[in-house]
DNA sequence: TCCATGCTTAACCGACTGGTTGAATATGGA
DNA sequence: TCCATATTCAACCAGTCGGTTAAGCATGGA
C-alpha cells in the first residue's frame, strides 16, 4: 500500500499509467511524451512495476508494459472507507439546505463523533 | 493530487487518518499511538494538512483537527477511472467460467487495447 | 560479422524526507 | 506571577528521490 500511494504520488508516473489505460506500450513509447532521459523513465517503470500497478513481459529486445488492476482496485477500495464522509457532508448539506428552504429550523452541522 | 497521493503514502499518516475518521482529534492524540517525537508528528499534520486532508481550528493552547474528505474524494475519482479494468478482468473471468462450466468455449482473456 | 536499436545499470548530484534534540511560544491554572 | 501543558520551530542527520551522463548488454537486421 505505501508502494503503491508512494509510486501515484508524481505526474510523470500516473500519466504514464492513463497511456497505458490504451493499452500495452513499451517502455521507450512510455517515455516518448517525457523530456526526461530513458534512463529516468526507466527508474519510473521499475517504481510503478515494483508497486505492482504494471507487468512487464520482454519480448526480443523490447520491453512490454501492461496496466495490473489489483493494486488500484486496492486503493481505491481504501479510499472507499471514507466514501461515508464526503457523502454524509453532501446530506447535511442537503438536510440543511431543505430545513433553510422551508420552515427555518436551525440544524447545527453535525460531522460524527 | 501530488500532495495527496504523497501524504497517502505513509502508513502513519494513514493511520492518523483512520483515527480522524472517528472524529475530532488533537495534536497529542493523533501522535499518541505513534513511538515517534511530538515533533515528528507534528510534521506529519502539516503534511496531512498542506495536501488538504484535515483541517486544523486552534482552540486554546491545544489544535484540534478534522477530516477533510475533499481530496479522498477526488484521489477515490482518480482511480474510479481505471475501475473498469478490474471488473473487466472480473467479467472476463466470470465469462470464461461461464463457458467453461457450460459448453466448453475456448475464450482468450481480453484485456482491452 | 558488424552496427543500430531498446533498455538497464552504475555513479553521481542537489533536493527532499522522516526522524532526532533542544529551544521557543502561547495558553491554562494554581 | 509562576509553572505545567500543548505545540511549533530550527538545526541537524542519514536515507531516499528524481534527475543526469556514460557505459554495458542483448537483440535484430544488413
Amino acid at each position: 500500500m505505501d508502494a503503491v500511494f508512494h509510486a501515484l504520488g508524481d505526474a510523470t508516473r500516473r500519466q504514464m499509467l492513463r497511456s497505458l489505460a490504451g493499452g500495452e506500450r513499451t517502455v521507450g513509447q512510455l517515455a516518448a511524451p517525457f523530456a526526461i532521459s530513458l534512463a529516468a523513465a526507466s527508474k519510473h517503470i521499475k517504481t510503478l512495476e515494483h508497486a505492482g500497478l504494471i507487468r512487464r513481459e520482454v519480448r526480443g529486445r523490447t520491453h512490454v508494459c501492461r496496466l495490473e488492476p489489483g493494486p488500484l482496485a486496492a486503493a481505491h477500495d481504501w479510499l472507499g472507507f471514507y466514501e461515508r464522509f464526503w457523502t454524509d457532508r453532501l446530506d447535511a448539506l442537503d438536510r440543511v439546505l431543505r430545513a433553510d428552504d422551508a420552515i427555518r429550523s436551525p440544524d447545527k452541522e453535525k460531522t460524527d463523533e
